[in-house]
DNA sequence: ATGACTTTGTGAACGCTTGCACAAAGTCGC
DNA sequence: GCGACTTTGTGCAAGCGTTCACAAAGTCAT
């Protein structure tokens, strides 16, 4: 067994971007009764190959039984543990527009480790107002009387939302999640995930363009050249 | 210069990642009025490197001069007809809950390569009602005397979505963007892209609990760093 | 207790992605 | 026209992630 401060350190990126994926098919399979899971068949319904599953379990310990599997809720654990859910962070919105307000009444934050403790919006109208029973307040009313948060999701529109990461920042906020479309500057150490529906789509209709082409042309230099191992 | 068969089988996948990325930039400029970039300058403000920029650019052909950059027009209509927005491609969203809502009401779609063509939901108290200038229907509506789409966007709670897309897939989709938390099962030659809430803030959660607990074990790399550089 | 069977955990090979170093190819001042 | 300078495009090496193949370690029937 490797030393704690070695595997925490050496868990990949890959795979951390998977454990999410790992802990929600837990969760269903604990709903629904389950107590023990193969690989195989917790691969299959997160959706990546059995070896890549297990291969990323061996990287946070030894937790499944040979010739069994893995038990549901032990390994639910632990995950939840290596994603630092056993704590709620607290969550900031900034941006109460049609998304903002979305994101605002989705339910799956609460219980989940999450909790949104405030809202912000620069809008004197919405200033103010409640929603999902929380008062809307400016940044400055943040920084200065809020509540501390860990996390920062701005949901503004693209120009604001420099600024705001930069006031967020100064506030010790070191987790962002950005809606906005666009790269975001931000000083080392302060980690920036980017959610943008433009991208995904752009992405989705290259690959749609691609299988157009490919149906329109019959090119056969594609099958010669490029590798062909598919199953 | 390589031919087009070659050049268009052989862009990674990574790279297409990065395209939006780059044709986004390439539009505030061109918005601003600049005419010519550097790759330099250009990865700067596209979060990347300008050898990665220059390699992924290299995959879909020579578009820049050597000793003073890239046409600014030219490099976005390369990489937007790369990306196959030259056409508009026609979207359904089903799910009007409050994220499908935002999204209908998202500006960001038509003039981009997207048009939103049909909103969906089985509610019928939402059915038949107008949101942004189009009337809801439900999925046999859309089979039967709907507009034909080729992306679709599921913002249904969690249960629905595995159903929706074997709908969507039934009628000829093959391009999904799936914002319903889970794993969805789909042919081969079907494309899905997930895009999770959860899974983001799961991700921040990680690496913000590996801060701290890098901080509370001493490690003289993290401490007296108040980070107050910013461009 | 034992042998057949199941499933995990992992070293090794493979492929993809990134970063480096540098030649190629252009511009610009004079 | 020419040399100095700038910037692109790319072969190559290093690093990372995925997949394969298989030994290790357990269960279960008898």
């Amino acid at each position: 067994m490797v030393p704690e401060s070695i595997r925490r350190a050496g868990v990949p990126e890959a795979t951390v971007g998977r454990l999410p994926l790992y802990l929600r098919a837990l969760t269903t399979l604990h709903d629904q009764g389950i107590t023990s899971i193969a690989s195989e068949e917790l691969a299959s319904r997160s959706g990546v190959r059995s070896t890549q599953l297990r291969k990323d379990l061996s990287h946070l310990g030894s937790y499944g039984v040979r010739g069994v599997g893995y038990d549901v809720e032990l390994l639910a654990a632990q995950i939840a543990q290596e994603l630092g859910l056993t704590q709620e962070w607290p969550v900031v919105i900034v941006g109460m527009g049609n998304l903002g307000r979305a994101l605002a009444a989705y339910g799956g934050f609460s219980g989940r480790g999450f909790r949104i403790v405030a809202l912000v919006d620069d809008d004197p109208e919405v200033v103010g107002t409640l929603v999902e029973g929380l008062r809307v307040m400016t940044l400055a009313d943040l920084a200065a009387k809020g509540p501390t948060v860990a996390i920062g999701v701005i949901t503004t529109p693209a120009p604001a939302a420099q600024t705001v990461a930069q006031n967020l920042v100064r506030m010790g906020v070191r987790s962002i999640l950005n809606f906005a479309p666009g790269h975001l500057n931000v000083p080392d150490g302060v980690d920036v995930r980017g959610v943008d529906l433009a991208t995904e789509l752009q992405i989705l209709a290259f690959h749609e363009q691609r299988r157009l082409l490919a149906v329109s042309t019959h090119d056969p230099l594609q099958e010669g050249t490029d590798s062909e191992a598919m199953g």
